[in-house]
DNA sequence: TGACTAAGTGTTCCATCCACACTAACATTG
DNA sequence: CAATGTTAGTGTGGATGGAACACTTAGTCA
C-alpha cells in the first residue's frame, strides 16, 4: 500500500475487442480469466494502464500480448465507468477496438489467461464484468463504419482477392451484396490496386489478386 | 495522504465543451481558472470524478455548475490521456460535449473559476493544459454529425422558425444553405412539428413556429 | 472435349440531391 | 391608404448516385 493520495482515484484499465473474420464468420477474441475476479470467466482481453504509459499504447501492449500482433488498426471505442462494474475497486475502462486479418496461426494463452479462443457474436459465452455490453458497443461501431468508411479493408491479408473482400462484407452485414455493384464501388475507390499476380486455386478462372495502397489508414468516404 | 493503493492510480476528471450558438457564431464555454496549475488561464469546465459518481453524472454536474442547465443534449467524445498531459499528476480526462440553446441569461462564474465566458472558435485564447485539441475534436465530431444526424437541433430553444434553424445550419457550416432545399429536407424529418402560432416582428409576413417532437433525442438520417 | 466452378463485366431504371426565382404577408412611412 | 421594404414561404427540372439484373470467360478435372 505505498500509492497514496489525499483523495481516492480510481483505477483505469484498457479492454480491447478484437475482432476478425474466421470460418466464414465475425469473431471477437476472449481470454479466460485465470484470477479473480470472475475467475475462469471469459473476458476481453485488458488490464491496467501503466503510470506513466500512454492509453493507446496500453492497448497496443494488450493486443500483442494476446495476438503477437502490431501494427493492426487499432480506435478508441468508448469509456465505461459505471461505479459498480468490477467489484473490487471503481475502475474506469477504456475500450478500444482492433481489427485484425484472419490469424493464420491459433492462439496461445498469455500468461494472465487459463485460454483464448475466438467467439461468434450470436455464440457468446456468459462475460465478465460489462464486457457484453461493450463487444455490442464494438459491433454496432463496426458495422456503422462499413456504410461511410472503408474499414472493413482491415480484415484482409497483404494480397486477396475482390471476391473475398466481398464476403467480408456479406459476412460482417449478414446479407448478400450484389457482385458487380460492389466491385465498381471498390475499384472507383483510391486506396486499393491491383498487384498484378493471380491467385489461380479450384477447378476455375483465377481471381486477379489486390493490395491496400495505404494499409493501416482508413477512408471516410462519402 | 489516506487514499492508499498497491499500484499507482491516476487522477479521473471529466471535462465539457458546450458549445451554444451566440451573436451569429458557434461558441464554446471557457472558465478562467482560480487555482494552480495554469491559474487565470482560460480552460474548459471539467473536475475530477467522484469514486462513485458516474462518468456521466460528473459531466452533467459541471454542466450544471457553470450554466445552471440540466437536460442539455450530452455525448462522451474521447478520452484524453498522455502521460504528460496534467504537470501535476497522471490525469485522464474522459472528455464530453454538449450543446446548449443560445442563453438568455448571462453566466455567472462558479466557485471554481475566476470568470466564465463564451469564445467564437476562430478566436480562442491560449488555452490550458490539451484543452486546444479536445475543443478540435468536439468541433470535428459536431460538424460531421450534422451530416448524419438531426444533432444541430439541440441548439434550438423551445420552439423556433425554420428560419432560425437554417442559420444555425449556416454558422455552424460557414456555408449559405439553399432555402427552398432546407425547408424541404426539415419538414420531411419526423422530429419537428408546428406549434400553430405563429411569430410577429418587423415589418414582413410572421413566421410559422415549430417545436422538436422528441427534445433530447437525436435522430440518425441517412 | 464436355461439364463444372468461380471470376469478371454494362446497362437501365429509379430515387435523391441540387440549382434556381417568384409570390405572400406584414410593418412602416409619406 | 398606397407604396415600399423586409423576411416567410413555395415547385420544377436536370444531374447524379444507387439498385436491380444475366451472361461470358478462364481455368480444372474427369
Amino acid at each position: 500500500m505505498k500509492y497514496c493520495y489525499p483523495y481516492p482515484h480510481p483505477a483505469v484499465t484498457t479492454d480491447i475487442v478484437i475482432f476478425t473474420i474466421r470460418d466464414q464468420q465475425l469473431k471477437v477474441l476472449l481470454i479466460k480469466r485465470k484470477g479473480a475476479p470472475y475467475k475462469s470467466k471469459w473476458a476481453l482481453p485488458g488490464g491496467f494502464v501503466g503510470i506513466d504509459e500512454d492509453l493507446e499504447h496500453s492497448a497496443k501492449r494488450e493486443l500483442a500480448e494476446e495476438t503477437g500482433m502490431q501494427e493492426v488498426y487499432l480506435e478508441q471505442l468508448y469509456t465505461f465507468g459505471s461505479p459498480k462494474r468490477d467489484p473490487r475497486e471503481r475502475v474506469i475502462t477504456v475500450a478500444y477496438f482492433a481489427l485484425i486479418p484472419s490469424p493464420k496461426r491459433e492462439l496461445k494463452a498469455a500468461t494472465d489467461a487459463e485460454a483464448v479462443d475466438w467467439f461468434a457474436l450470436d455464440t457468446l459465452p456468459k462475460l465478465a464484468f460489462d464486457h457484453k455490453d461493450i463487444i455490442a458497443a464494438a459491433h454496432q461501431r463496426l458495422i456503422a463504419k462499413l456504410d461511410y468508411s472503408t474499414i472493413a479493408f482491415q480484415f484482409m491479408p497483404k494480397v486477396f482477392t475482390l471476391s473475398e473482400l466481398q464476403a467480408v462484407y456479406e459476412i460482417i452485414l449478414q446479407q448478400e451484396v450484389d457482385k458487380r455493384n460492389f466491385r465498381k464501388w471498390v475499384l472507383a475507390l483510391e486506396n486499393i490496386e491491383e498487384t498484378g499476380n493471380e491467385r489461380r486455386e479450384g477447378p476455375h478462372r483465377p481471381a486477379k489478386l489486390y493490395r491496400i495502397t495505404n494499409p493501416g489508414e482508413v477512408d471516410i468516404i462519402k
